[in-house]
DNA sequence: CATGAATGAGGGTTCATTCAT
DNA sequence: TATGAATGAACCCTCATTCAT
């Protein structure tokens, strides 16, 4: 085997670690593997990572460093209010939509940290993910009762909670195909739900998604 | 006559192992912990379960029944509609509730379960039990989309995962705290919010619940 | 399970025992298979031997002490010269026969004693077996020598390990079979290749055997 | 470059675990002693081995094999039949003088492999052994009598049992011997007892041993 | 930096034996 | 005597980590 160039091996050992991660999860996983499936020797790990758990908080950090890099700056509605339903969907969508993108980028990792069954010592590194969309979600919920958008008698860290659950799960479900699906349309649909409820009875403003999307069986 | 079969053996087995499990999951759970909380030699431990999966199975599996016996059977939509948000409320108050009690009482089995980071080899069964609730969010919004209640303009099988989600959500909400939390009030907020939607425009039917609720600090 | 008359239950144990000692060996026999094969509980076998070892040897030197019974009076010698080979032959025939109808008996025990790739610290125990058909065979030659029957210009004890090694395939031949072969005929084979030799050179005396017996295949 | 492959270490575990094997077979080898007794840790036995079975099948294989090389290709009968029997016995004795040296190297294992109350899972690597002994003979002795050299009235299979039978537990009788016997001798002796018979009557060629070998006691 | 043989603590599992009933 | 649940010492094997080359 030839020498891989040096500043390829962390490479290769961080791409490996988290495929290897995220279909063994952390204490399954075998650092051998890992170093097999980036084709460099066991002692190279260590040269690069203090231990395993060290290299899976590594990754699972760099994730999270992406990650709220994309949640952060959202739309700031102090500037001006959303006339209409359809105005407020256009500011929130880009932005759900890149977080989405992100995770779908990283979905093996994802699958492996928010499927359950755990029991790692490292869960509170998920905690921080669940947190940091909540905190989100709270500051979204908050500013948009103070602008008269949301109604004033809601609970913004019981709603932030449901809110953030609800992305959660729309995360999972989008990570799990196969196929990348059309992202937009599963956010319009959250979003809408979120703002209109459920009830029949006829709201402002127009529907904002196509009601047909997603009839596609996942997997 | 042999020793009668000390049936407090097996339970307290059960025990240990649910809260070594609850606290280590898996994989960093060990037999030895078990066996030593339970009050027994290592070797009782093999004499009722074959090994350790098998224990951590039948554990969850068990939770599982109990908690589908619950979610099972919900308020039947089709014999009258709700006249009004209110009584929509107070019919599926009772189910979500029994449900949210019993996550409560098996809380310590669940955060385990519920909390990511995972990569364990018995995921299918936490995916389980989210598709079991999903499944239910399901049924439930078809037929409430029959009946004219819920708007036709939604996919049910996005806004079941998205509701799912939620509860999920709610749940892992509920079972952090030290002390039991107002289960209902927290339920009818959700109910609420799914049927209302967050917009502050006027919509048929009052305030469900207490806007004040659970400003208590988490853990 | 109805409780088997106490005198009957070390037979039974003894009889499992052997079964399983014969399948497996001492140490890889487990006393509850005995116990089940007899149909007695765990605790019933240590009321009857004090160990699994005991139990083994208990058993090993049981058979053995059988099997000494019918080796030891052989044809006396010295009362009178058997006159030619036949009556050679019919003299020591019977004991031979008698000799293998014993190992038939107890052929599962036999064939686990005999069968190689041991390590048992209980090899002494079929060391007495063969020490004690060699000392037989030794005895035999000397006196035959001593007669004049046999050759004096061989050692009586290299040609004894001989003939109780041959002895010892010859049982294991038999007793490997499904039914039981024409013993006698076997026998007299032996007794024959032994006395007169390979060679084709006429020698005094006629054939004993039937040279067809025993063309069937084993197994 | 890593740490050179330190070839006495898997050298070192071979002699070891022959060892290990040959004085407590294999169930009661432990893996724990052949490493002490290697001079390795636990662990470096694993690096060679894929178990403690897969280690005792590779050393009695490789023994056999060394011995199947030389039992192989015996002496060629076809060629020219042997004048009388001393040129007989000369033509046979160095292959069956080189086969009890292989023994006699492997005196150890072999004493194990051949020494009984075994119930190993193993014993048919020991069936092969004997087999191919068999075989040999089998071979040998239909030859013989093809050629006019052997009687026609005897069964090659019984006698080659036999015969490999006495070869057997003449090996046995040697290789118990703290020092090396004179196995030529032996040989002498148990060819010329399967080829002229114990009987005293004349026979065609002279006495091809001293009879007054191998008085010495055993162990 | 890179290698991979070597290490050894640790854990799951077995099973002969005991003992309360 | 009989039972069979309970015991716990022992042992095989794994795998994160080290280190001589």
């Amino acid at each position: 085997m030839s020498r891989l160039p040096d500043h390829r091996t962390k490479i290769e050992l961080l791409r490996a670690a988290e495929a290897e991660f995220a279909e063994h999860g952390l204490s399954d996983a075998k650092v051998e593997s890992i170093t097999v499936r980036a084709g460099v020797s066991k002692g190279a790990f260590y040269l690069h990572f203090s231990s395993k758990e060290d290299c899976f908080r590594i990754i699972v950090e760099s994730f999270l460093a992406r990650f709220a890099t994309c949640v952060e700056p959202p739309v700031d509605l102090s500037a001006t209010l959303p006339r209409d339903i359809h105005e407020f969907v256009e500011r929130v969508l880009p932005h759900d939509v890149a977080i989405l993108e992100v995770c779908w980028q990283s979905r093996g990792l994802l699958r492996m940290l928010l499927q359950g069954g755990g029991g790692t010592p490292h869960a509170y590194l998920v905690e921080e993910f669940r947190d940091r969309t909540r905190a989100q979600a709270e500051d979204w919920t908050q500013k948009a009762i103070e602008q008269g958008l949301y109604r004033s008698d809601i609970d913004p860290v019981v709603v932030s909670g449901l809110m953030s659950g609800a992305y959660e799960r729309l995360v999972q479900d989008v990570i799990r195909r196969e196929k990348k699906p059309d992202i937009e349309a599963w956010c319009r649909q959250l979003i809408d739900l979120f703002t209109r409820g459920l009830l029949a009875q006829p709201i402002h403003g127009k529907t904002v998604f196509d009601p047909k999307v997603n009839r596609e069986k996942k997997r």
